[in-house]
RNA sequence: GGGCCGUUAGCUCAGUCGGUAGAGCAUCUGACUUUUAAUCAGGUGGUCGCAGGUUCGAUCCCUGCACGGCCCA
């Protein structure tokens, strides 16, 4: 991806910044404001002419420069911040003497500024501010994508995400919404009694999946570490000391392949709960999505289990959960005997985890949510990369 | 891993039945004190993904590679 180095963009912005330098600070940190572009839009929602010019109202935002329209000796553009776009209006003779043609006017697209004035009304009607002070915050060397489609090539979105976010308000949306669904899984379980906890990733033995793990190493220690591929079996551990619900809604790694709905390592919520059978929780998993759910029964021999599929897409499942040692033991076996025959996604044998089982894990049920996955349905994405804000892409050639 | 498609200016995209490339936005110069994809006039900007091959000549045709997308396993 062309880094844009040679381009004279890019060169004409840095002599601009060399000059910033050369006459003082060139990137302060002193401007203050007082309120956000879609605040200002909605509490003065009602305001028109007549009442601004009475009751003026003066504001200070601060934020990304995304367009300029300049007519001679006044000009209008918009200011970007969190909460949305506002559009501001520059006058020579409303500014101190010289800032329109020293500071206005050198503005490039993506520079963050700061500015003070006060709400009025265009012929139009769009509230707008009427700027009386302006000040350069951040000069932006990298000439920012174009303002009507934004930045549409999906390589470039995924690799520069902040080029993404800063010109594309869907991508800065669906991320909001990201963080709401997690939020929202957290409350969910934490209004029914759930501890949420927080287990190692690096470990000696990973287990609770078959999956093969990523290895790292620990110089101290002088031992290989696998990063966890599951939190189940910490999850278990947990109930076996007397901690009855319990969850877990972190990262989890496995050595597969990259594809639309697989990114090496992935957010997943693991919960179990004593006392309580797979049928119970069909009913919890089933409030969490119950309007999109439909459900699928899968039936192996072996267990108890169900999925639940929403729009055709494997999303969760649960199990009524193994808690006899000998057994477990025994399926152990079978998986480190799978391993030495080669299979790199079968499990280790965890003997501590055997020790855990020999004092009792209650009867319980557990299930799991692919929290990327849910989100993708949520916000209808069709790749995992677009709800991951820096999904792993192979590296770029060297040139 | 297999098939198909894509890669051209900072961004969004055309195009060349093979004769070394265009538009819009952005940028630069000029005009403009209510614009909003501002407008008007004039300019700058390209190793056409990379490497080979065919050819008098390749951005275009062929092969390989890289990255990405879609579908399949």
């Amino acid at each position: 991806m062309n880094r844009n180095d040679d381009n004279e963009q890019v060169a004409q912005r840095r002599e601009k910044l060399r000059q910033l330098r050369a006459s003082g600070d060139a990137f302060p940190n002193d401007f203050r404001r007082d309120a956000h572009a879609a605040e200002l839009l909605t509490s003065h929602a009602d305001a028109d002419t007549e009442s601004l010019s009475e009751n003026p109202v003066r504001a200070k935002l601060a934020g990304r420069l995304i367009t300029k329209r300049i007519m001679g000796k006044a000009a209008f553009a918009h200011l970007r911040d969190e909460s949305g776009d506002i559009q501001i209006y520059a006058q020579r003779d409303a500014l101190p003497e010289g800032v329109y043609n020293e500071v206005f006017k050198k503005l490039d697209l993506g520079d963050i500024i700061g500015v003070d004035g006060t709400l009025f009304r265009t012929r139009t009607g769009e509230l707008t501010v009427s700027v009386e002070q302006l000040r350069l915050l951040v000069k932006s060397l990298q000439p920012p994508p174009e303002k009507y489609h934004g930045l549409t090539d999906v390589e470039a979105r995924y690799r520069q995400r902040y080029v993404d976010l800063l010109a594309n308000q869907d991508s800065r949306e669906v991320f909001r919404k990201r963080a709401k669904i997690v939020t929202g899984l957290r409350r969910f379980l934490d209004e029914r009694g759930y501890l949420e906890i927080e287990s190692p990733i690096m470990q000696m033995i990973p287990g609770g999946a078959n999956a093969r793990p990523f290895v790292t190493h620990h110089h101290a220690l002088g031992v290989d570490l696998y990063l966890r591929v599951a939190q189940e079996l910490a999850i278990k551990r947990c109930l076996v000391g007397g901690f009855e619900r319990v969850y877990e809604l972190n990262r989890n790694f496995r050595n597969e392949g990259l594809s639309t709905r697989h990114n090496p390592e992935f957010t997943m919520l693991e919960y179990n709960e004593a006392y309580k059978d797979f049928n119970d929780y069909m009913d919890l998993t089933e409030e969490e999505v119950s309007p999109l759910s439909r459900r699928q029964n899968d039936n192996p021999d072996l267990t108890d289990r169900f999925e639940l599929f929403v729009a055709g897409r494997e999303l969760a499942n649960g199990f009524s959960e193994l808690n006899d040692p000998d057994d477990q033991s025994d399926r152990f076996k079978e998986q480190a005997q799978a391993k030495a025959q080669g299979n790199e996604e079968a499990m280790f044998y965890d003997a501590d985890y055997i020790h855990a089982l020999e004092y009792g894990l209650p009867p319980n049920a557990g299930g799991g949510l692919g929290v990327d996955r849910f989100v993708m349905i949520l916000t209808d994405s069709p790749s995992i990369r677009d709800v991951l804000l820096f999904p792993h892409m192979r590296p770029e050639a060297a040139d």
